[in-house]
DNA sequence: TAGAATT
């Protein structure tokens, strides 16, 4: 990809240089000097900016140690929600290193609570192998105390007691070595060994959390938050890049919906329908799933359509999504590194987007108490109308079992949808009672579309039961004759 | 007992 870079040129990839510092960071053709940097140059992470702060507001900070190469605030790849952190790096690498040691941790930006951070990026460097997760510490122990437990075992770059917005300890810390080996050391030693005041086990050292372990807590957290049990862990597990991105965006949705609800879940649970609505509406999720879908391209996000999510009417009857702030493509060309904020979506990224839109759907359709939204600004879904059961052509016709019992028609519906053309969806009533016999049939139009339905949706949880998503047997298919 | 964020 082409990069823009500090003098608004585009630079392809390929140039060469061999400066080192000291000497000019910059080919001149002309009148135009092409920005270069150090071949050893680093790329620096910023942390705790103000997300008001853009590339032209962070420029002269930085600028007081060098020439900037390049400097990208980060953008919510969905919302272009401003992210609160940044890369940045100079055309020398004496810069960054300047910088590092006069910004980071040495002052705090308006508006935040934390000092910044500027430190080399995650790509910059080793991954996470000497950083450790300290657990069971007491309250009463800071960074210091931690630093001193620590300190014998090797060099310490980062440690950090966790704590709660009223400044208490969490009882946990990370503390990050220089090398593997001096973690290994203090976890040989230290882990399982003492006790400390006020903590209910012997202390825990061990390597902090992979990124992938990471994510898979945040979404056992959010499940946890929202009363669910495991269809969000189920479906989303797999799919970090879409949980992720769903979660960043709870902030802000949160943030746009403050005030409407009585309660903060239901905030969060119909924000999420939102978001699944709107992708629905730009064409991402109706489409048709194959069982190689993972490698076709469906309808990408197109850098026009996805604003749309903040004006359209979702499809189901959930309204728009408020408008957002930020909501807009930048217009500022430099200082970027020419990422539009809303990228075409890609087929790795999109395929996952149609499952996790399944599993919210689901959810939602299976819990409608828990999604009931209380506001005016989400009013209820409309009735589909119980209709005929319809067969499809032989391929296309689906029995499910173990629905859940307040699930009817339309829900079911709504949980195939995403799949392809539902033509029919019904479950089965029982007729004295009038309650569910919790199962029933969906046909779709084409054969793909029900076997991309059974992939994604057969032993799909919901509360104690899984879903069974088969093949509708043939109405002859037990008659030996 | 898992951060505030990593293209």
């Amino acid at each position: 990809m082409a990069t823009v870079t500090a003098n608004g040129v585009q630079q392809e990839n390929g140039f060469s240089t061999t400066n080192s510092a000291g000497r000019m960071n910059g080919l001149t053709i002309g009148q135009n000097t092409i920005p270069m940097k150090d071949h050893d140059a680093i790329k620096l992470f910023i942390g705790q900016i103000p997300r008001n702060l853009e590339e032209k507001d962070l420029k002269p900070l930085f600028e007081e140690f060098g020439k900037i190469y390049e400097l990208t605030v980060l953008k919510d790849r969905f919302t272009g929600m401003h992210k609160g952190c940044a890369f940045l790096t100079y055309c020398a690498r004496e810069s960054a290193l300047k910088a590092q040691s006069a910004l980071h941790e040495q002052k705090t930006l308006p508006g935040m609570n934390r000092p910044i951070q500027v430190k080399p990026a995650d790509s910059e460097g080793r991954g996470e192998d000497r950083k450790l997760f300290v657990g069971m510490l007491g309250k009463q122990q800071g960074e210091d105390d931690v630093r001193r437990l620590f300190e014998t075992f090797g060099q310490i770059e980062e440690c950090t007691v966790l704590r709660g917005p009223d400044g208490a300890s969490k009882g946990c810390a990370f503390v990050k070595f220089s090398s593997h080996a001096e973690a290994q050391a203090a976890i040989n030693t230290l882990h399982g060994g003492q006790t400390m005041p006020g903590a209910s086990s012997s202390l825990v050292v061990k390597f902090a959390d992979t990124d992938k372990e990471r994510t898979l807590r945040r979404m056992h957290q959010m499940a946890g938050q929202l009363g669910i049990f495991s269809p969000m862990t189920i479906q989303f597990g797999a799919y970090g890049a879409y949980s992720h991105a769903m979660m960043q965006q709870q902030a802000a949705l949160m943030a746009a919906t403050q005030g409407s609800y009585l309660n903060p879940m239901a905030a969060i649970a119909a924000a999420q329908m939102q978001q699944m609505a709107a992708f629905n509406v730009n064409g991402l999720v109706a489409t048709p799933m194959t069982p190689s879908s993972g490698t076709s391209t469906p309808p990408g996000i197109s850098a026009t359509a996805v604003p749309s999510i903040a004006t359209t009417i979702g499809v189901n009857g959930f309204s728009a999504l408020p408008p957002q702030s930020n909501g807009q493509p930048t217009s500022e060309p430099i200082y970027t590194n020419g990422i539009h904020p809303y990228p075409a979506q890609s087929p790795t990224v999109a395929d996952p987007l149609q499952q996790a839109y399944a599993g919210v759907q689901h959810y939602a359709a299976a819990y409608p108490a828990a999604y009931a939204p209380i506001s005016q600004a989400f009013p209820q879904q409309p009735t589909i109308i119980p209709q005929q059961q319809r067969e499809g052509p032989e391929g296309c016709n689906l029995f499910i079992y173990h629905l859940p019992q307040e699930f009817g028609d339309a829900e079911l519906m709504q949980m195939f949808l995403p799949f392809g053309n539902v033509i029919s969806a019904k479950v089965f009533v029982d007729r004295a009672t009038n309650q569910s016999k919790c199962f029933g049939f969906v046909s779709f139009d084409n054969p793909s579309s029900a076997q991309a339905a059974i992939q994604a949706m057969n032993g799909f949880q919901i509360g104690m039961k899984r879903l069974k998503v088969q093949l509708k047997r043939p109405k002859d298919a037990n008659r030996p004759y």
